[in-house]
DNA sequence: TTATTATTTAACAAAATTGTTAAACAAATA
DNA sequence: TATTTGTTTAACAATTTTGTTAAATAATAA
């Protein structure tokens, strides 16, 4: 044992998630990704033995990370409007980062099995659902099932970013205007959804 | 020539925009949509000659069909408040038609060259964000880019349905509450972005 | 009925993709 | 230095996928 750890296994984990969930690349083969991480095809195969369970590997990775990320942002002991802004501005940043992560596992969920979440989710998910409601009442927030409000925060969120190279086309976008909107979208999701 | 149509090719132009752009099976093999079509795969290559051909026919095929919804709404002379609701109305149905069309073009686009657009979405998107202007002015929209107005329309419209199955494991919504949820929608999206 | 068109069947070839194995080489550790 | 671990190279096999071709069959139109 003691095996020494030379970061080679997680390097190729890390560059598939690039060329899936940041590059959109859904059809990259596992030469596409070893040729992304600068090793031998070999090596994917000596490390996760088949191509099923890497993606098994970066789909639970990437389910994990987002889990660390939110779960402090909503269980935090702050006021509503804050734990808003403050899930605006960082998982604006991480579907910046990766805006097809999503889109991956829905794809790749039609081919296998489906995707389980496990218990820890309804955690801090249903206590904050419970905190829109509240929020509801105190007229901050438009009445609906608190469902309803999610799904709105996380469209308006995700969609421009999965969707940017359509709407730069339709919208007759540039590149660099783009850029300026996404910044000034975490104060325009925030007007959208949250009133004083 | 004269030659007798017998639907045959539509058919599967068709049966390929079902398995891609309704059931989302971005890694459907061009057998897949023979037997999807109950015909046999020389067929395939009878028609289409290549997967590419028939890719990018489905694709302008979707386009057309998009632009043919979305012209008669946005260019007609009623009041903004009319074209909006009859556009979410009309646009959340074809969104739920075709969930994964976009995100099939997405993908495609980034296996060969870039998506082009005909100079024929200006004629009706350019003053439709002129319309949207005005009605910021009316004090009808929160004031804003009229492109991220567009965005957060088409968010609002594309995700939940893009990513119903994740939305439906995270928020816990079953078959049967996300149906009712989808039709409430429609009121919900119309009174996020536009206040009398 | 004859000719044309549509479709299927079968048999291939070529390429791409996945996965395995054995041997060699490189680098770190004991 | 000897040994273990990491990595590459090369050579395969198996499978999948795309695409082509020729012949047979079915259906329709002239």
């Amino acid at each position: 044992m003691a095996a020494r750890d030379t970061g080679t296994e997680q390097l190729i984990k890390d560059t598939a998630k690039r060329i899936f969930f940041s590059e959109g690349k859904l059809h990259a083969t596992t030469q596409d990704i070893a040729d992304a991480a600068g090793v031998n095809r070999t090596l994917v195969h000596y490390y996760f033995r088949s191509r099923d369970i890497l993606f098994e590997q970066i789909i639970q990775e990437g389910k994990e990370e987002w889990r660390l990320v939110m779960e402090p942002i909503l269980t935090g002991n702050h006021p509503f409007k804050v734990k808003l802004k403050k899930m605006i501005d960082t998982v604006l940043d991480l579907i910046i980062a990766y805006p097809y992560r999503e889109l991956f596992v829905i794809t790749e969920e039609k081919r296998h099995a489906e995707i389980q979440l496990d218990g820890k989710h309804d955690l801090f998910i249903k206590p904050f659902l419970a905190e829109i409601k509240e929020e509801m009442i105190k007229g901050h927030i438009k009445t609906m099932d608190p469902r309803q409000f999610m799904m709105n925060l996380l469209s308006l969120m995700s969609y421009p970013v999965v969707s940017a190279s359509l709407q730069k086309s339709v919208l007759r976008i540039s590149d660099a205007e783009y850029i300026k909107m996404m910044k000034q979208r975490k104060n325009i999701i925030f007007e959208m959804l949250y009133q004083d």
